[in-house]
DNA sequence: CTGAAAATTTGCTGATCACGCAATAATTGC
DNA sequence: GCAATTATTGCGTGATCAGCAAATTTTCAG
């Protein structure tokens, strides 16, 4: 499966993917056209929607693989884990890769691309619309730890969406703090929050 | 403010509304034109984009109102009553109206545009991108209630937006009972749920 | 090594969408 | 009534996206 033809293919789509952001965050997303990303990563227009169905979806390609990584790093955990723990280290790991931990700061383009992606609105459609395109396998493999179907009981779609809801906010959020605070600390907060019924904390 | 400008504002927007959804639900959703919803409705077809930005929003722009009902219904609700019940309530309640309750079932068409919001990929994005972006609002909503920051405290961003989710995940398993639940009573569980914690059913 | 088969890239084309702009028509408030 | 505000409309433009078939590249069996 490692041919030549699978891996210039990657390239491509690497190379796209690389062309869009580094366009997008230089002159801004809505000066960027199909033709320039093509351009920039050496193909055919044409060529782009050959991998990419929307002008957006190069752009939040990451985001997507890391819903998908946070998918199969779930099925991974140990058995015997208990589930939020093991819920929290799938959501949360995928993240910790890129955005580092508390002795390696996050780099500024990384931070200004996950911050393109919370502003812009046609972005933050298309991350949604991935992240949640993604919840049906998610939430089967919430199912399969928890020995629920997600056709007939709500409960595995349930803390599939929510999950995926509470680390955006939790990403959100950590966008705003100033002075700015490690990020996968301020995720577990977030997912521990909901695993405990994010009670009111007036009270 | 109710001139003849006012109401006849608002019934272009309910006439391209109701074209869009009685259109889209005739041909499918792609065999519907911009040009055909503007004529359904009787204006021309840029008077339609004077009013929808995309050809989608029209026809989710009723869901879009029952996240602004949510907000003002939590606003609403009384001081006294513990946060959850509020939230439920404000989150339930755009529901019951349409849905029906146990007497009266949800007509067929009803289901059927409900249906088609959650099948069709390109409404569902619309569908979550208006959501998301009233998620603002409902945080600013459950701040003032729960007397925390929106852009302090991740806390009523996350409730907003686990609420959003849990209630598009109830809609999503409602539609899918066979044979048919009540929606509120399923809509309150998944709330209830979530308060309390999302716990493991396997345990 | 070679040539046929399979997959990928590309240019062309057409349908559609979304918006800026300016002219026109309708409504409003004085 | 009349002037000002606001809505509607037509036209033109730029851009996105997908189908199709030709050309190119990779693969693989003989």
């Amino acid at each position: 499966m490692s041919g030549l033809r699978e891996r210039k293919k990657q390239a491509t789509r690497d190379a796209l993917m690389t062309a869009a952001l580094r366009l997008a965050l230089a002159r801004g997303l809505e000066n960027v056209r199909v033709e320039d990303i093509a351009a920039e990563a050496g193909v055919s227009p044409r060529t782009y929607n050959n991998y990419f169905a929307s002008k957006y979806e190069a752009i939040t390609a990451r985001h997507t693989d890391r819903v998908r990584a946070s998918v199969a790093e779930l099925r991974a955990r140990p058995p015997g884990e208990p589930f939020w723990e093991a819920m929290t280290e799938a959501m949360v790991r995928p993240w910790a890769q890129h955005a580092g931990t508390t002795d390696t700061p996050p780099s500024p383009e990384l931070l200004a691309s996950i911050r393109m992606l919370n502003d812009e609105p046609a972005l933050r459609a298309e991350a949604l619309r991935v992240a949640f395109a993604a919840d049906g396998e998610l939430a089967a493999a919430v199912g399969e730890r928890t020995g629920t179907d997600p056709d007939r009981d709500p409960y595995p779609r349930l803390v599939a969406v929510t999950a995926i809801a509470a680390v955006q906010t939790g990403v959100a959020h950590w966008l705003r703090t100033d002075p700015p605070v490690p990020l996968v600390p301020l995720l577990r907060d977030c997912l521990r929050a909901l695993a405990a019924g994010l009670p009111d904390p007036s009270r």
